[in-house]
DNA sequence: TCAAACTTTCAGTATTTCCTGAAAATACTA
DNA sequence: TAGTATTTTCAGGAAATACTGAAAGTTTGA
């Protein structure tokens, strides 16, 4: 047997082939709930759990969606930077591959997020800080106060998925671990 | 003028509901963004920056909704925790409050999307590993240690989450300070 | 330069999510 | 207990979002 393919059962290959399509499922399920496309998330899953990249086609065939949702699903996550582009010698199609590392999936989705969402916000709370700084009496003075209150708190939490952002795995995983020792 | 209201002008009172009327727009925007309804973000934009308690009559009538929306989206946010229901002596209707601490707002957050989102997901990761145990083969094994990978990743965490929570204001701002300098 | 292989776009449709408004249920007062 | 104020529910309609399928666009190789 040494070199060759293990022996897999057509029961064993039924099982895997199950569970993982409860997985995927179920991974966009939890992404929609956090405003993430419901397909986009299978998309992710399913390349993230396979062991080779993906052509369109396969995509398509394994979720059971159109090309169009697929074509867009997959251009969405290289845009996030989840998903890469491969090309392979001889062959004409594009191939799509995961991100696997964890640590940079997570990065990644934090940077984007940071970037798209929680910078915009603090924008936000700033101008509205700028234009009712001159305003009197109580209402005013409240909403003054709270949007300030919000602005510190989401720029202090900014700064620190800035300083997140740029440690690697390990050393993350140490300042982690005095944190809950 | 000791005591008395501070005067303010027409003009002001119209400029400070046009800066907050925009505010809570966009915040329900950005609700929407992390997977919160709309609505119900507005409604917590509107009680945490205005001055005092709100029935649902008022609601209704600042955001334009009808009573069942506003109903639904009141009592949403006082199952999140993060509104309270306030009964004023003579009054005979029912008065909504925001929570105003930001770091009571992120705690209680923190802790209901842990509860409701992040815990099922890691069910969901250990069921995956626990269902492919015994499967031989290169697929089997990529989809095995993603799986546990992602697992690990969440389980950790959710630690840190759950110790976050623990923490209070200053505290945590401390530590935080510590790490940031 | 043509044809095949592949990618991209998008109008129309399907689905999901949200909201309204009114009726039913409940709570309070006299 | 009746009458009124208030809350709650929910069927049906509206709006937002997502998906399909096919046509148009692009790239490649002969």
């Amino acid at each position: 047997m040494k070199g060759e393919a293990q022996e897999i059962t057509q029961g064993q290959q039924e099982k895997l082939d199950t569970v993982r399509d409860g997985f995927i499922a179920q991974w966009g399920a939890f992404g929609s709930q956090w405003g993430i496309n419901r397909t986009m998330a299978q998309v992710h899953a399913l390349l993230m759990t396979g062991k080779d990249a993906m052509s369109t086609d396969e995509v398509m065939e394994k979720l059971s969606i159109s090309r169009g949702n697929a074509h867009t699903s997959l251009k969405d996550l290289v845009g996030w930077g989840l998903v890469r582009i491969i090309v392979k010698k001889g062959e004409r199609k594009e191939f799509f591959e995961a991100e696997k590392d964890v640590w940079k999936i997570f990065t990644i989705v934090l940077r984007e997020r940071q970037r798209r969402e929680i910078d915009p916000a603090l924008e936000l709370l700033r101008e509205c800080q700028e234009e009712t700084k001159g305003l009197k009496g109580a209402e005013a003075k409240a909403f003054r106060d709270q949007v300030k209150e919000l602005e510190q708190f989401v720029g202090f939490a900014r700064n620190i998925g800035g300083k997140v952002d740029k440690l690697s795995y390990g050393p993350a995983m140490k300042l982690a671990a005095k944190f809950l020792g």
